[in-house]
DNA sequence: GAGTTTGAAACT
DNA sequence: CAGTTTCAAACTC
């Protein structure tokens, strides 16, 4: 039925069909941006090796990206997803003209230095898979002041060394979460799903072994962000100096913990590695306690550990795989394939959950910015700070159980949400929303047996600072993809379309932080929809594609049946290797 | 720890 | 696309 050698359809790129050079809206970011849109250069496909999908071309809908047979390269320049095109796997003749192209903010000249340095030691590749693969759909601050130091000159040379295919690199260093300077936090890895290629093993393996490790860290951002007791961690990404870099296009697991996890296999390697992420990892606690996130909103977890009897770990059901990790010693599962042993069975398992939804694996929940934006209806403005993707449908629960995945994400409901008597104390659908001191409050009361305090809205504990700052590349160019924040950590893949929640935050964020004269006109970009460019992306029948828009509306964010049409950007590239 | 409930995922 | 089934986590006892 469902099993995981179930030869996938390969159909055809259609990807390849869209005219996008052509489009108004190419047109005009190329007029916008000096940035020169990655042109494809055919890769030819190496049987048996696992190559990393780039992300999606811009514009495709999530189930058209999930499609391209042969991703490597994509043939879609950018045009909003621009700068996301940017971070695809490329060639070394790509690296050499566009790596450049690939930080944001100030940072840019020193990625340079390090990408030109890359470049001239004839690497391969260069290595993307930088620290947090896992919720790499997460911004990532980089500390790019430093890249003489000894972590960055090691990254550049592992990543000269491998020959994954992978994205541009950046010195790994986040602050504060860790300091890649601190030897107890180097090499931390966790164990994201390898796509690796097979026969780079021992180069990895030596790469990673050897004293110059990057630390690589599969971190779900969201995790710290929504830990309500780290929120100094957390929510604290966005330092001076610091230039934001989305990993967006490096989602997969690239993340080489392969080495670890393999050695690991049979023995207690695995364990080891995990326990080493337990700085990052929080919640580790007793396997027994297959979940001890505490309150809600520290959310889904990174440190998953599955049970899973029947699913082989390759289903979504299972948590681990629907996280992009690999099971390993915590797990109970039973005739587990989620293991690196059985990658290919993985891959070709996530490929074909992909090719039903592209955002499977998507992170689950987004970040929206820390005031009121209308995320419901006209009349109900929720004060959120993030947002379920997806929405529950919670009928029993009343939002108020981990049954439901916003409660259990930390986050109030939304008009996404089909949920009946939603009582979610993040933040009902209805647009109330808890302060973290309306929860604990509400923690007191129920103990004290004091009645509820009256409730103002305001933005859920995990979110209330912002995780990241609207990411403007250097000609103000918005990222859209960068607006994602992965809760799942599954986020080993970008989901390509754009929920109602998105484009709020994209044009809140918007307002908030584009300055200069191409305000207006980005604002145009974004708000204008973009025929026959954003696709039908439905894979729950939660996204409306603008392609059926009424060109008459006076709006693209048209109610729908009373939800607002999803503009549908590739914001989760699909990493799965498509071979 | 076993059994039940719940809702997402998968299937038809 | 809607209804049903399967699944595993959450929950209860």
């Amino acid at each position: 039925m469902d099993t995981p050698q179930k030869t996938l359809t390969q159909i055809e790129n259609p990807i390849s069909k869209l005219k996008h050079e052509n489009s108004p809206v190419y047109n005009y970011i190329n007029s916008l941006s000096p940035i020169k849109p990655v042109r494809s250069l055919p890769i030819p496909q190496t049987s048996g090796s696992l190559t990393y999908s780039s992300p999606p071309s811009v514009f495709t809908s999530p189930h058209v990206s999930s499609h391209k047979g042969s991703r490597l390269k994509s043939d879609v320049p950018a045009s909003i997803g621009e700068e996301e095109a940017l971070f695809e796997t490329e060639t070394p003749q790509n690296l050499e003209n566009d790596c450049t192209t690939r930080v944001i903010d100030d940072g840019e000249t020193d990625l340079v230095k390090m990408c030109d340095g890359n470049v001239k030691q004839k690497s391969e590749t260069l290595v993307w898979d930088a620290m947090f693969l896992d919720s790499s759909d997460d911004i990532l601050i980089y500390d790019l002041k430093n890249n003489d130091s000894e972590a960055s000159r090691c990254f550049l040379q592992t990543s000269s060394e491998s020959k994954s295919r992978s994205l541009c690199v950046a010195k790994p260093t986040l602050e504060p979460v860790m300091n890649s300077d601190d030897p107890l936090h180097r090499g931390v890895s966790r164990r994201c799903l390898d796509f690796k290629m097979p026969q780079n093993d021992e180069q990895t393996s030596v790469a990673s072994s050897s004293r110059c490790v990057v630390p690589r860290i599969g971190l779900h951002l969201t995790t710290i962000a929504m830990s309500s007791k780290d929120n100094n961690v957390g929510n604290e990404y966005s330092l001076s100096g610091h230039s934001r870099v989305g990993l967006q296009g490096s989602a997969t697991p690239v993340l080489n913990l392969q080495d670890n996890v393999r050695e690991n296999e049979t023995g207690q390697g695995v364990k080891d590695g995990a326990m080493s992420l337990a700085l990052v990892e929080l919640n580790q606690s007793s396997p027994k306690k297959k979940r001890q996130f505490g309150q809600a909103g520290e959310g889904e977890s990174s440190c998953k550990r599955c049970n899973c009897k029947r699913s082989k770990c390759l289903k979504l059901y299972c948590e681990c795989f629907a996280s992009g990790v690999y099971c390993i010693g915590p797990c109970t599962c039973i005739d587990c394939f989620n293991k690196p042993i059985h990658e290919d069975t993985v891959m070709a398992t996530r490929k074909q959950i992909e090719s039903r939804n592209p955002l499977a694996f998507a992170p689950k929940v987004i970040k929206i910015p820390d005031s009121t934006i209308e995320v419901g209806d006209d009349a109900s403005k929720t004060p959120a700070s993030a947002r379920h993707k997806r929405g529950c449908n919670c009928k029993k629960s009343n939002c108020l159980k981990k049954y439901c995945e916003c409660y259990q994400s930390g986050v109030g409901c939304s008009i996404n949400c089909r949920c009946e008597g939603c009582k979610n104390a993040f933040g009902k659908r209805d647009g109330s929303s808890f302060t973290s001191m309306d929860i604990e409050q509400d923690k007191e009361n129920a103990t004290s047996g004091r009645g509820r305090r009256e409730r103002q809205p305001s933005t859920p504990m995990p979110f209330r600072q912002p995780l990241a700052q609207l990411p403007i590349s250097s000609n103000n160019m918005l990222l859209p993809h960068q607006h994602l924040h992965g809760a799942s950590g599954s986020s080993l893949h970008k989901s390509q379309s754009f929920t109602e929640q998105d484009m709020s935050l994209l044009s809140h964020s918007r307002i908030e932080t584009i300055t200069g004269k191409r305000t207006d006109d980005i604002e145009n970009l974004i708000q204008s929809p973009i025929p026959n460019m954003i696709n039908a992306a439905s894979p729950n029948s939660k996204r409306v594609s603008l392609t059926h828009l009424d060109s008459s509306e006076s709006s693209p964010w048209r109610k729908n049946g009373g939800r607002k049409l999803l503009l549908s950007i590739p914001t989760f590239p699909s990493l799965t290797p498509h071979h």
